[in-house]
DNA sequence: CTGAAAGCGCTTACAG
DNA sequence: CTGAAAGCGCTTACAG
């Protein structure tokens, strides 16, 4: 709370203008004479002027100010999913509030309230659990709002997610193509509709060749649960000998679990498959073979599916699925004849 | 921008009280009969009232909002420090506006220009490079700021972060009391206090075992370059026995280095030590010792300054400095008796 | 305790 | 183009 605020009329006054007038000069549209303008940017600086923007707010209506809603960023996913919007946003004009919520509605509620309060424009809610009351609500409210990186059963809410299911399906399908057996999903979550999709997806990849999953075991995205059921896998008579993971970041945890614990060399005994394509999964120490969710695509289109929401009343145009190329690297055997596409 | 913004006026007129009782109930402090209080809450929570905090904070000069400026969230630190930033701010009922500005000192500026427009109440510094102008016009307008995890020449400005010199200093003498003899220093970046201290104390700390460096290589923080100088360090006759690395992140990928492609064995080989102890240091694919700096304690201290600022009026104290303890895991050897502390 | 009034720092018709 | 006036949705002395 700096002692001394510059303020609208205090520059008119030194400019000689009035305030209104001091107005126009900062405001992109308006008209006003070049030497009015003058006058106002000489007293401006001078005074080391500079608009109050919750006051322009207040009075048209707009912050712009963008809330988003996150779970947490241990999942390297989403710290560059946050820095990317929060710069697409940024060269848009508008500023980012940055909300976490854990998992519980109720929290992701209260946090929507805050930011409802706060006057933003619009809302990117990028936290893994989302009451369906609180979309209908922000819906009801005509507040908008993109779903990032997560979908809801109604297709019609606006989010954008990857072609989950299609990326699944992939997998399963490489993985069998590859001539594994026993194939293994450790999943996601079943409660989002992300894991869900990946998981049909790879269910139906493996029917199309015949096979069935080894085991399909939910580790709610978490390293600790992934590196269990790794271990679990591993302790009966029969073991897999490829696992797909539910997103890289568990995929580290499984790759980690396998070469260190269970001693075990991939991928001539195990091939892992991991889903998003985050830069870690690059680095020679993990190399995985990957689906990758397109960060940069998912932003752009999710910005602008808000901002044309806020700035044109678009309505908007429901679930939008971004297709997820399979990246190959060494942590999984590659078929014969892979290059010609899925069989 | 919902259609319908309920107001104060409007909730007023549904109680049959005026506007001014109706702010009442929504102000903390302020004295109303418990029999407007209910009149006033029915109504409210009949219309959906709530209360618009722009409007509020053009009156009361206090936004409760805090600005947080980043360079970036591929080093792990940040994902970890902000979340918690914002859950502790969040708590004491501040929202975070944060602002990705790369290393530019002149972006960093425009960005501090916008956060002023938009009033925060404070600001959270935790880019890199911030020139020594800028610190002084925030103080000059009295603007509260800290500098997080950076330090300036002048330890009067108010800064939170590890006491670097003294977590350089120990990394020295842990590996030189390990019997190495050729160790080199992976430097973060010269013109950061943060990396020059953990650089001059290494180097004192070595000197307390009659050694020098053998060889110091800046790599600015930055992964590529880490590799590249790891590269470089073992491409002569001499080759290094241990290295000091700026930061656990460029550790990871010296580690990677040295497995991957000069296939030599940590800690039998070279020995490796890290700065930050990031929660990945600890997963037993790197497994790094390393200093560790205690983001929760920084935090917290971080937050309590700029609050006390704001709220309080305290005159900041200054350059505050948490001790960083040497976390032994398995990527350097450990020294006879090393349990008594350095020699 | 509570209402009428003024004001926070702007924007935006409204005249001219 | 530009000034006087009203208003955005609140808070806060000021009376009573």
């Amino acid at each position: 709370m700096p002692d001394t605020r510059i303020t609208a009329a205090q520059v008119a006054r030194r400019a000689g203008v009035s305030q209104p007038t001091v107005s126009r000069v900062f405001t992109p549209g308006a008209r006003v004479s070049a030497d009015k303008v003058k006058l106002v940017q000489d007293a401006a600086r001078e005074l080391g002027y500079r608009p109050n923007t919750l006051a322009r707010s207040l009075n048209t209506g707009r912050s712009f100010t963008i809330g988003i809603v996150l779970a947490y960023l241990k999942n390297p996913f989403y710290p560059e999913a946050l820095q990317k919007l929060s710069e697409r946003l940024s060269e848009r004009g508008y500023h980012v509030l940055v909300f976490f919520a854990a998992n519980m509605a109720e929290e992701v509620d209260s946090v929507v309230e805050g930011l409802l309060a706060h006057q933003v424009d619009g809302i990117i809610l990028a936290s893994t659990s989302m009451s369906n009351q609180l979309t209908a609500r922000l819906r009801d409210l005509n507040m908008p709002f993109v779903l990032f990186n997560r979908g809801q059963d109604d297709r019609t809410l606006p989010s954008v997610t990857a072609a989950n299911y299609d990326g699944g399906r992939l997998a399963g399908q490489f993985l069998a193509a590859g001539g594994h057996s026993r194939i293994a999903h450790i999943a996601g979550w079943k409660k989002s509709v992300n894991g869900r999709d990946r998981q049909q997806g790879f269910v139906d990849g493996l029917a199309a060749h015949g096979l069935t999953p080894f085991a399909v075991i939910d580790s709610h995205y978490r390293r600790s649960m992934a590196i269990t059921a790794t271990l679990d896998l591993f302790s009966g008579a029969e073991v897999p000998d490829a696992i797909f993971v539910g997103n890289d970041h568990m995929a580290f945890a499984v790759l980690e679990t396998l070469r260190c614990d269970l001693r075990l060399c991939v991928p001539r005994d195990v091939s892992v498959v991991g889903y998003d394509d985050v830069p870690m999964s690059a680095w020679k120490t993990y190399d995985l073979t990957t689906l990758r969710q397109p960060v940069n695509r998912m932003v752009e289109e999710t910005v602008s599916m808000l901002l044309s929401m806020i700035e044109d009343g678009v309505t908007p145009k429901g679930r939008v699925e971004i297709e997820s190329a399979l990246v190959i690297r060494g942590s999984a055997r590659v078929p014969e004849g892979w290059a010609d596409g899925p069989i």
